[in-house]
DNA sequence: CTGAAAGCGCTAACAT
DNA sequence: ATGTTAGCGCTTTCAG
């Protein structure tokens, strides 16, 4: 790999003019500008990134970390994110955290060992201390979809509990009083939020929720649809809380022959692919997913190249109940 | 941040002596070790990678481009590829092509400017000089999903010819003659394959093969079906060379309310979500992708790593045909 | 406007 | 076994 050094001396000028012409950094007269381009062409020089960043001079490396990168939703976020980045010529180390803290961590560490010069990132735990160290280290951090407690950091996230709140509602107005709400897991403030838009739904109208929660000890979603459906309670409805549970409630429908909306309403959160297709096609919560991720990396940019020191922002985007065949707005076709 | 200096004065010690026990290089006294090893604790050092990579070292950063970060198989390539770099103590820089042969150029010099040791890639173009220079540089590369011409590189694809020719002689034996193709990519590989390996096929049966390219001269995927189902040529069945298209397939056939397999059977390539869910659900052609990603992992980092030089490799994966309703071999249930 | 020199943090090579 | 030195390629600083 040849050198500025190389560069200039084939150029016969000092390492200087080269670094100038080739940052732009000042003006250079137009013969020693010439001689250099002629040089910079013919050895094709490409500057080392790893020089720059030792100098002292920010990476135009950007973090980030998603719990799991083949998930629609996060690959999503992913695409958006290293897409703006890469508009505005930075490029993205993407690590998956695989919703594991110590991972997460680890990756955290990693990353500023790098030097990159900003961090978006879908936290998973709850102790945040590695993020702390990196806001001091001053790295900015944007964290979508979840907020981040205890942290410096910029945040961009739906409102999960609003949203919850009137999908319930709109179940609760097709005469269903019968709800369930499938949840699996309960620490991640996005789950929570969920569970307690429902709930607060439901109390509202003053019928009693039910939320069945999913999970190694709880059962299957088949295991507590089994229960909801056929037991005592007797569901006429479910809100599933995301794609996953909202996929494993129709393969459950499809392998008992139940059908939507008559032997069991359903709203997903999350427009997956699937839901469009099915028949009645699934009544879902979008998120929008693009704009969130397109708008933290945007975010984020400001902070790191223009250095915009303002106070850090929480914003929160509206989702969109998409009303289709499931919930019992339109009759099937078939 | 704290530098290896700083832990060496404050242990007393010299500064190598402090990077042989952060990098386990020598053995050291055990007084020393522990001196250092409470100092390295004590200021939290952590070590800076711009430095050891302008050393010389190697920069335990790998490089991945495919086409779309968000596209299901590609989102699980990066998930397989980003999980397997980590487990060997990789970083993944994760860049977007878009198909567009000059964006991966530059993103490719982007990241050898970055010192990338290895560089993974789902190639958009034909003209892949930039992967040549990478090469001389040193940067060994690995082709997935498709081949990489006139570069010295490792490949991992699947046999895109057979898996078609087989799923489309399934159809044959449905007893279906008037059976299309749909390709909407007449450049990559894979698609080229897919057409020709139903081409073979149908051939073969003494039946005319009836390619359905879809373009922007060519019209979408619902005037092509318009063209195939309704005019003269009466089809009565649909080879969808990828998920895309194959959700287009379905989409098409709920709008206007046709039957599979009864008014036109289907089978599409790439196991999409949606697949399994609609009815009846749909046959595919299921590619090993994690299978395809990790290998790729494994094989660039024996490169990177263990220096390994043998013989560059072309390894294909089998697919395998998932027979479900759309085809015609299983009753829809409703 | 241009060049020379210093040094970013690290490790290979040498010296003790 | 440990310390010292040089220099990776670049840019900031200072001198011309």
């Amino acid at each position: 790999m040849p050198t500025l050094l190389d560069v200039a001396r084939l150029a016969g000028v000092g390492v200087m003019s080269v670094s100038r012409v080739v940052n732009g950094t000042r003006r250079v007269s137009p013969e020693v500008e010439r001689k250099v381009r002629a040089a910079l062409e013919k050895i094709n020089y490409q500057p080392n990134e790893a020089a720059r960043v030792l100098k002292g001079t920010r990476s135009s490396v950007l973090g980030l970390i998603v719990p799991d990168i083949a998930h629609p939703f996060f690959a999503a976020c992913c695409s958006e994110i290293q897409q703006t980045a890469w508009e505005n010529g930075y490029m993205t180390l993407i690590a998956a955290s695989g919703h594991v803290e110590d991972r997460e961590r680890h990756e955290v560490e990693m990353m500023l060992q790098r030097n990159i010069s900003g961090l978006i990132v879908v936290p998973t735990g709850h102790q945040n201390d590695h993020f702390a160290a990196a806001v001091r280290q001053g790295v900015p951090i944007v964290s979508v979809d979840r907020p981040l407690d205890n942290v410096r950091s910029d945040c961009l996230i739906v409102n999960n509990l609003v949203a919850s709140c009137e999908a319930t509602k709109h179940l609760l107005q097709h005469g269903h009083e019968r709800i369930i709400c499938l949840a699996d897991d309960e620490r991640t403030h996005t789950k929570i939020e969920r569970v307690n838009g429902y709930t607060l739904a439901m109390r509202e109208a003053n019928v009693a929720p039910r939320v069945c929660l999913i999970g190694p000890m709880t059962g299957s979603v088949a295991d507590q649809l089994d229960l909801a459906l056929a037991g005592p309670l007797r569901a006429t409805a479910i809100l599933a809380t995301s794609d996953i549970l909202g996929l494993a409630v129709l393969r459950y429908l499809q392998a008992h022959q139940l059908r939507m909306p008559t032997d069991a309403a359903l709203i997903s959160f999350d427009d997956f692919s699937g839901a469009a297709l099915v028949t009645p096609p699934v009544t879902v919560v979008q998120q929008p997913v693009e704009e969130l991720a397109r708008r933290a990396a945007t975010m984020l940019l400001s902070r790191v190249r223009d250095g915009d020191d303002s106070e850090v922002v929480r914003l929160e985007l509206p989702t969109r109940l998409i009303l289709r065949g499931s919930c019992g707005c339109k009759k099937s076709k078939r």
